[in-house]
RNA sequence: GGACACGUGGCCCAGCUGGAUAAGGCGGUGGCCUCCUAAGCCACAGAUCGCGGGUUCGAAUCCUGCCGUGUCCGCCA
């Protein structure tokens, strides 16, 4: 609660230095209460106690003694807890605000390669990278949304080869043992043209396909050296997969503000003036048939120490035009963030280490775990894979079915609304909740379950909020007095956590923070609803009426910060 | 084989820059709609924090060994 720390800190200082202790390393240890029943900070004296060469909780008792402010003191047993007085807390909390970010941060999130729908493992990349651009802008910051697009090397290749060689008829004879498509999604062209995609991978695996290899090497080493007439075939082929994925991320409510293709890089000869830098620095290397590496062993890299970036032929690598991509996105902003697979962490050290070499900053990259089918990994070919496309129908058809029963009074038009909006929600939620690190086994029963810790339940006491707000029918009188009970204290000290909990979030990259405290604010919020009426027997209780509009705001900017749809009825 | 993650009640998960009685949810049991939407609220039961060592006044948190799971170890992307 960083706005208490402001009032104690100051007063702490001196109390600190007049019993004899030098610097400030406590203020790192002052920190958020463990236990909230005994305060809102808590300082552990432990660590004055070896210095002083006294009892920890005699140093917090005559800590305790000597503090005083707009807060409450306690000392217990070595612990020196402060906590915030609820007339104050109502105070403060009327008017917070969170100090705005002023940063300019570029995202790079998604950047899947153009070749299929989304499932829900690739989703994880899209719905977090999302929520972090959301979460920074809430915050301040200038955010710049950036989608990289892989539109060369061997993904397109095989796709643009299928494309102009196969027949639809083809493509189904060779699919013939596979489902087919889902008549749902035919026209969507990210479901159609994946067909091709497969089809060609199924030749490829087959004996006798060594022509079918030669063609498309020959139009993965064009692309790759810059030839306007493949990469413009590539491009035919991959726009229109790739609309229909966007198409997806729409629904998701996710939007890219720029797109940067990865040829860019090499047409536009910034590659090859890379390759020329990266030749002269002192851990460069060259192999027998004359490719290029450095040696990042040098510079402490374990494993696998040679990091390749330019072929015998001259031609570079993905990892080589990824660093290009890295300097010429440095120049565009102050910090950068990648959102990455976990199979991505080789490949991002070795990019990162290559930026530092040459005097380049190393960019953030948030990397997240696998999600995974009960049955095991996803695999398009097996078919055990959850599209996107899938799980939004069902979500939203699940929700459909559970506002009907809970609201006969809502129009098919009401209700298709409502669903849309729950399963979206509820979709991203249950995705963002969990840390990114966490590897994460998708079940249809966590992802349609609308009740506990999902968006729902957030939506569910928004909705509260705004319903009283509708009764009352007008903005609440300036108030922030009046009687401050158990609950409302609890709802008071959960909304002076929302820039802190902010905070964390946005500069350590992990939105689950604060979706986790949406779900605690929302909770509050619901204990509020209960204790603390805000309209008895038609009057208007003012103060009441004055925080439960305030959370409603909170809530409301909240949800939007993780993409939750704010509905006002459900 | 090497590198990097992860391992917390029946299930999911927070806490991990060391600090007080390990926080939630699901599921279970029992309560709460004449009262602003019960997608809600309250109570109860349920945890050798993977296992063994070590550092420390103090370890779920740091170090180390082992076990289990995942990912990577291409002049692929």
């Amino acid at each position: 609660m960083e706005i208490l720390r402001k009032i104690v800190e100051p007063r702490l200082e001196s109390a600190v230095s007049d019993i004899g202790i030098d610097g400030d390393f406590w203020k790192n240890v002052l920190a958020v209460s463990r236990e909230k029943d005994q305060g809102d900070l808590s300082l552990p004296c432990f660590p004055f106690a070896k210095q002083l060469g006294r009892n920890p909780a005699d140093i917090a008792q005559e800590l305790a003694d000597s503090i005083s402010g707009e807060f409450e003191v306690s000392a217990i047993g070595g612990y020196l807890n402060f906590k915030a007085k609820s007339d104050w807390l109502a105070k403060n909390v009327m008017d917070i605000e969170f100090n705005p970010g002023e940063r300019n941060v570029l995202i790079e999130h998604t950047s899947a390669n153009p070749n299929g729908p989304f499932h829900v493992g690739r989703a994880r990349n899209a719905i977090l990278g999302d929520t972090l651009v959301r979460l920074n802008r809430l915050y301040g910051n200038e955010v710049r949304a950036e989608y990289y697009v892989d539109d060369m090397g061997k993904q397109v290749g095989v796709l643009a080869w299928a494309l102009q060689n196969l027949s639809e008829e083809q493509v189904d004879e060779i699919l013939d043992d596979e489902e087919g498509i889902n008549p749902k999604w035919s026209g969507k062209k990210d479901h159609e043209t994946v067909r091709w995609y497969q089809a060609a991978q199924n030749l490829r695996s087959k004996d006798g396909s060594e022509d079918i290899e030669k063609a498309i090497g020959e139009l993965v080493h064009a692309s790759e050296h810059g030839d306007d007439a493949v990469l413009a075939q590539f491009e035919e082929a991959y726009k229109p997969v790739l609309d229909g994925m966007l198409e997806t991320l729409s629904r998701l409510g996710i939007e890219f503000d720029t797109f940067t293709k990865e040829s860019k890089f090499v047409v536009d000869g910034s590659v090859s003036a890379l390759m020329e830098r990266l030749e002269n620095l002192e851990i460069h290397g060259v192999a027998d048939n004359g490719a290029h590496y450095l040696d990042l062993g040098q510079r402490g890299l374990k494993g696998k120490t040679e990091f390749f970036y330019r072929r015998g032929d001259g031609s570079s690598l993905y990892a080589t035009r990824d660093i290009a991509y890295h300097m010429w996105k440095w120049k565009q902003c102050d910090d950068l963030v990648n959102i990455l697979g976990e199979d991505h962490k080789l490949q991002a050290k070795q990019v990162g280490m290559t930026l530092n070499e040459l005097g380049e900053r190393t960019p953030d990259v948030m990397f997240y775990a696998f999600i995974k089918l009960p049955e095991g990994k996803m695999s398009t070919r097996k078919g055990n894979v959850v599209f996107m496309d899938d799980l939004l129908e069902e979500a939203k058809a699940h929700a459909a079915s559970v506002v009907k029963e809970l609201r006969s009074d809502l129009s098919e038009a009401e209700v298709e609304k409502i669903a849309e909006a729950v399963g979206v929600s509820a979709v991203r939620f249950n995705i963002i909740k969990v840390s990114p690190d966490k590897g994460f086994t998708f079940r249809w029963e966590d992802a349609l379950s609308f009740e506990g810790e999902s968006a729902p339940f957030v939506m569910y006491s928004h909705t509260r909020a705004c319903s009283i707000s509708r009764k009352v029918g007008r903005s609440p009188v300036s108030n922030s007095n009046g009687e401050i009970g158990p609950a409302m204290h609890e709802l008071l000290r959960s909304m002076a956590n929302f820039p802190d909990r902010l905070s964390i979030a946005v500069n350590e990259n992990k939105p689950h923070i604060f979706a986790l405290y949406l779900l605690e604010l929302a909770t509050a919020y619901n204990s509020f609803y209960r204790d603390c009426h805000v309209i008895i027997d038609g009057e208007v209780n003012e103060f009441n009426y004055a925080v439960s509009e305030k959370a409603r705001g909170l809530l409301k900017i909240g949800m939007s910060g993780v993409g939750i749809i704010p509905l006002e009825s459900m």
